[in-house]
DNA sequence: GAAGGATAATACTCACGAGTAATATAATTA
DNA sequence: TAATTATATTACTCGTGAGTATTATCCTTC
């Protein structure tokens, strides 16, 4: 006996890939420091050594996912606004439309996004990062006269990513709300505002 | 020599407080699992023995932190509430002042800021206790004509917390801002919406 | 001024979990 | 088919850091 030594059919890239997988899982769910890399092997069937086979280190692959939330974030952002700038409707539909995007991703890539938002030691960048786009964005179109200019779109950038970590916490990963309803809400209430008229 | 047991003038009051304090600095600054006994202690010039002389772990420490803060919210809410009520002057200046208020607490506060709002297990029911108290508010004044009956109180309450964590991050606690002007800014938006009119 | 409680230090233990050395089997290539 | 490469296992090491047993000194009280 002794089952050692390669498996029949054993395939470097799926092991990988459900490392990785895994972690994600554990990772957003637990934390980085609860999340034993011996959970991780166990549950994916392999022993320790392997997954070094394929990651440096605990630290590694944490980084990897964080990584890889950071692009798709980014490569989302940037598609979402070449599509929506194309139908040019109204200021808020567009905007509500960027929303929305925005709130699909985070809700397709929960695991990922409670890593790289709540978790990472990054998270302050990432959300700067996205923070800037959306201040761009917005000061586009308050020169083009669509906002009053006497708000400062770096505050109001930084509001709304307040506001998406939040919701997208309490709500959205609890599957309370869809992302457009959501989207809806936020958008009614930063263009118009609560006041009664 | 050998210098062991009590010190001339220990006062047990003093060391406790001591400990606590250090504490509250290195969790806020490296996190829960970065921060180690033997730093803390080290810096308090006691020994490790002396640590578990007044608090039972270290998970009991930061537990207690992560309470003294939030019990201070509270308490910070409450009395700015009845405050505020009294004098009654518009209801923009009401917000205003309410905001401003616990924008000064989280600057006063900051280490147990940090610690209770973005390293506590606890953070999201904390976060959750004050939205529901700014959203009681809120519903009041909305009964009251003040808003407009189609916004959702929850939501604009887990918004404004939303951007107060955000930008307490971004802003406040790199003092590049006043509570008072940052109040401002938030309640401006809120209230009136971005679009130029 | 002796006893008991409070405050502290010296010098440990010990589990836990990240990471590894050595080895074996399957797949691929020459 | 022999050598090489890729994938995996068994069975470890080893640092780190939380927590402790024991003992000593100061302070208070009676």
């Amino acid at each position: 006996m002794a089952a050692r030594g390669r498996k029949k059919g054993a395939d470097g890239e799926k092991s990988r890939n459900l490392l990785l997988h895994i972690a994600a899982e554990e990772f957003s769910k637990n934390g980085y420091h609860e999340t034993k890399i011996s959970t991780i092997v166990r549950r994916a069937n392999v022993t320790q050594p392997t997954f070094y086979l394929y990651f440096q280190s605990k630290e590694a692959i944490f980084q990897e996912l964080v990584d890889i939330f950071r692009e798709q974030l980014v490569a989302y952002v940037q598609q979402s606004r070449l599509e929506t700038g194309l139908e040019k409707g109204s200021i808020e539909k567009e905007i509500k439309q960027r929303l929305t995007n925005l709130f699909s991703f985070f809700k397709e890539q929960s695991e990922l996004t409670r890593i790289g938002f709540y978790m990472a030691k990054e998270s302050s960048e990432i959300k700067s990062l996205i923070a800037y786009q959306i201040e761009q964005n917005l000061r586009k179109e308050q020169q083009d006269g669509y906002f009053r200019t006497d708000v400062d779109m770096q505050t109001v950038a930084d509001s709304l990513v307040g506001i998406m970590e939040r919701l997208t916490e309490t709500k959205l990963l609890k599957n309370l709300i869809e992302p457009e309803d959501l989207a809806n809400e936020i958008v009614r209430l930063l263009l118009f505002g609560m006041i009664a008229n």
